[in-house]
DNA sequence: TATGTATGGTAAC
DNA sequence: TTACCCTACATAT
């Protein structure tokens, strides 16, 4: 289920309880045996995530390369060290499942606060705690099981890294593959800018040159790894209806400004995106119009997922099409 | 309880 | 182009 801030946080997860540790590495389900009993024993030495891919170094030679696809998952369990810039959901990991007001906070305190660094650290230091919790979407936990150590395996578990203290189970990854530094690279490379890894402003002339030189509608850019990494079906409708443009204009037909104001959009969203763990994309509601909708599941998007509904903005009824393969929503009338 | 769909991308065909 | 990954969730029965 994860779009680009969903690996944002799997990575960071990963920085604070495997970087520095040696690994123990097995694949309870045995498709991933050769590889890890290539990592096994060794130290994690490095963590990164670049749009929808995860990459973690062992021993400074060897990459460990991850993507969850649909719905693979990174399951942690044992002792979680919490990140305080991802606190907000975190910090409350003994509850199951939090939205609304917990957002607000979130958005109140860490997100928007101007001065940005200083308060994003201000939630309170790193703190441990015994919670099994999922990494896909949203972070939710179950307090306190302790239980068995290491915990039972559940299911087909691809791979199994653990550190004394710390388990990390992989389900369901469309690709778990160990890479030389250099093939690393060079999956690196194939990606388009990651607001999070590069320069926002290198990111954004990469981002406005490969748009204009393609004659291919916009809304399959958006969803073109190397065009722009980690944007996925829910933040393409989104940012495409926030930047009120029809997803069909090719991208060398896009106004460049309305192209500048996408890339800036996505800068925004997918920090707001790892902090919360939520693909808030209506932060720009009012608060009160915002409670409202947080309030009620549903009603969480500007158009994804709500074909026939009203637009929000026009009243306007919300169409979906298939664009290649992938259901896209938009406003006829706001993006025309 | 059963069925259908999906916040993707890869690799086989 | 299609199968696959083999999960989580919503909806139907």
């Amino acid at each position: 289920m994860p779009e680009g801030h969903s690996v944002h946080r799997i990575a960071r997860q990963f920085e604070r309880n495997f970087v520095g540790r040696p690994v123990t590495a097995s694949s309870p389900q045995g498709r991933f045996a050769e590889g890890a009993a290539v990592l096994s024993g060794r130290e994690m030495t490095a963590v990164r995530a670049v749009g929808k891919q995860m990459f973690a170094e062992f021993d400074e030679q060897l990459w460990l390369r991850v993507h969850l696809g649909l719905y693979g998952a990174w399951d942690f369990a044992g002792e979680i060290l919490v990140d305080p810039t991802i606190a907000s959901a975190n910090g409350r990991m003994g509850q199951t499942n939090q939205r609304g007001t917990d957002l607000e906070e979130a958005l109140g305190g860490a997100v928007f606060d101007a001065a940005g660094e200083n308060s994003l650290t201000s939630i309170g230091a790193p703190r441990k705690t015994r919670v099994h919790v999922r990494m896909s979407e949203q972070t939710t936990g179950l307090a306190d099981e302790d239980g068995e150590w290491p915990p039972p395996v559940v299911g087909q578990v691809r791979l199994r890294l653990l550190t004394d203290a710390t388990c990390a189970d992989l389900r369901g990854p469309t690709a778990c593959v160990i890479q030389t530094p250099d093939e690393m690279l060079q999956t690196v490379a194939k990606l388009g800018p990651d607001p999070l890894v590069d320069d926002p402003e290198v990111g954004e002339r990469r981002f406005l040159a490969a748009v204009a030189r393609r004659n291919v509608a916009i809304g399959q850019l958006l969803m073109d790894q190397a065009i722009v990494s980690g944007i996925g079906n829910v933040y393409r409708a989104e940012m495409l209806f926030r930047a009120r443009q029809n997803p069909h204009t090719p991208g060398r037909d896009v106004r460049p400004e309305v192209v500048r104001a996408i890339w800036r959009d996505w800068v925004r969203l997918l920090r707001i995106g790892v902090e919360t763990g939520q693909m808030m994309t209506m932060d720009d509601l009012s608060p009160e119009d915002w409670r409202r909708a947080m309030a009620s599941r549903d009603d969480r998007h500007w158009v994804y997922h709500r074909a026939g509904l009203p637009c929000r903005v026009c009243g306007t009824a919300i169409v979906v099409e298939e664009m290649q393969a992938r259901k896209l929503y938009w406003c006829p009338r706001c993006q025309a």
